[in-house]
DNA sequence: GGAAGCATGTAAAGTGTTACATGATTTT
DNA sequence: AAAATCATGTAACACTTTACATGCTTCC
């Protein structure tokens, strides 16, 4: 791999017509941050490097008094985006869920406490679903006018993920109930 | 927070018996490596601090000439983990998913390389959901015999959500093949 | 006039991974 | 006899986050 997932994280943006280190970090902030977040510190010195490389170039674009620096691809970043793109290189996917850890060690809770830990993963499930439809959804639908329609199908991917999990949470949490005595889902009236 | 989740983990395992810093690792690498994983390079120094912090109480303990040190929790370490465990803090979350990074950038791709991105995502799910029914759930419901149930809980979780990631993908790849016009799926006969 | 947002960066601290180093025991 | 597994650790590197530092412009 000639570059990190956050260098193509930035030429993907900068090919989008995102041109400033600050902006990509806002859209960042409200597209990508739920499968891949990103921080000023690491966007600045990404792009210098970037440039440095010859995969995009650097424009100083004041407004005004303020300074500005506006980055665009070259032919060489077009080239090592599509490249990424089309790559069949397994693609980094690591997942750090302090929930599913607690839930892992549940049985050292008894079961009453064990079941308001499932209840409470329930319900921050369907808090981050709010979160998808209220916000991340209909931002990613602005794009479409533009015939933009893949940032808007990882969004529904997100938002149907947490609901997704949220139900499945709930049903655990029906067959966790103290007082529900089955080991397996009990279907019996 | 007191500890990091990492501390926890290697709490929770000698909670459940697993004593020494190898075997901790091992059996993460058979269990919670899906949603958190670790490193020899991690549990070995956060053994020694866990133990000048006074939650766990190690051993010399050799097996013939090979040295081994075995651990166990202090009454302090046992206090720590509950809380934890019951605590209502805001469990970290992180995900970095260069699939999906990929599908956000797919909009740069003629159709039929966006519909081979989507087919090749589809395919590594359903690797996934394979590794999870024939490698982590078998071993996860021996635990079921000493009355241990939330690991396997947590190995069902994982398999359950890569079987439906892989049928959203799949899904998706029906619509996205190109041929199909419509913008929403399909719904003509 | 003050707060919020735009804009760019650096420094320090924390976290994590990979590679290395060593040696005993068990299995093939 | 060799390979795999058990067992413990360190060093170097890579990566990320948080905090800091600065200053302009726009909105209330």
């Amino acid at each position: 791999m000639r570059l990190k997932p956050s260098a193509y994280l930035i030429l993907g943006m900068l090919r989008g017509g995102v041109g400033t280190g600050y902006a990509i970090k806002r859209a960042v902030d409200q597209s990508t941050r739920f499968f891949w977040a990103t921080s000023f510190a690491q966007v600045y010195p990404e792009l210098a490097h970037l440039e440095g490389q010859g995969y995009i170039i650097g424009e100083d674009d004041p407004q005004g008094g303020r300074p500005r620096r506006t980055y665009r691809l070259t032919e060489s970043g077009d080239h090592a985006l599509e490249e990424w793109l089309q790559s069949t290189r397994l693609p980094t996917f690591e997942f750090r869920d302090e929930g599913l850890l607690r839930l892992f060690f549940a049985d050292v809770l008894s079961p009453e406490d064990a079941a308001a830990l499932v209840g409470r993963l329930r319900e921050q499930a369907q808090e981050a679903d709010r979160v998808f439809r209220e916000e991340v959804l209909p931002l990613a639908e602005t794009g479409l006018e533009q015939g933009i329609r893949f940032p808007l199908v990882a969004a529904r991917l997100g938002a149907d993920y947490y609901s997704w999990r949220a139900s499945w949470l709930a049903q655990l949490e029906a067959e966790v109930q103290p007082g529900v005595k089955a080991e397996r889902s009990s279907r019996a009236p």
